[in-house]
DNA sequence: TTTTTATATATAAAAAACTTATATATATTT
DNA sequence: AAATATATATAAGTTTTTTATATATAAAAA
């Protein structure tokens, strides 16, 4: 089964938030999930479930504000970061910079996988 | 608090415990994170609590066989990968390189982003 | 000689994260 | 009129991970 989404996605979510507001300034919840989508040609989808729940805890936890604007008759809720919240993205950003680099010295070509062998 | 244990290791473990089995041929739980801290200098740290329910797991769904030996008085549980372990371990690894390519795209230096603003 | 550290596996309880399903509602396209 | 796109949100359930705990031997340090 596994679906669509992507395991690795665990633990990433906050830092792409954060991130993607850092550089957009303001964005809504449905617009992130389209721009992820859009950007990543399809490799990642934030489901809705997933990125509710996290943008109403970074709220708490105080690295994001919130405004609410009517645009067209529907309720939208604009997320920008506070100022904790952009030093939480670049540093969550770096944090997951370095940890590519230790996986890449794990996942490294070796000896031992070949996907397709004779 | 977050600890020293890295949030970004979720999703990962069993992707790092298949691909270090491929490349090893077989190694025991206690290896594999010595294994993994002294590779990657400290930077990722497995858990007991994580790495044992993890390999029975995969053990569960047919990647892993098991060999018990008796070293100095010890039992030591020697895993090695079956034949759809050796492909998933590849496969796992093609797929975290895939996601990592699309992360970039997100996380690439943009505007919006400084750890040390002036 | 006793305690601590290193080696070695494992489970249980709890917390956190994520998926799937569901609810609500408007606007636009077919 | 129905389906699709836009828009936010919660609840139930599952999975994953953390933290704590249990057990046991060997070697090193105090």
């Amino acid at each position: 089964m596994e679906s669509s989404s992507n395991e690795f996605l665990r633990g990433t979510l906050k830092t792409i938030v954060l991130k993607l507001l850092a550089e957009q300034g303001r964005m809504y919840g449905y617009e992130i999930t389209q721009s992820v989508k859009e950007r990543t040609n399809g490799e990642i989808t934030l489901t809705f479930g997933a990125l509710y729940p996290v943008l109403h805890k970074l709220e708490q936890e105080g690295f994001l504000l919130t405004v609410s604007e009517e645009v067209d008759g529907r309720l939208r809720k604009y997320y920008s970061l506070t100022p904790s919240g952009n030093e939480s993205a670049a540093q969550k950003v770096s944090d997951f910079e370095r940890f590519v680099e230790a996986m890449q010295i794990l996942l490294k070509p070796n000896a031992g996988l070949s996907l397709n062998p004779i």
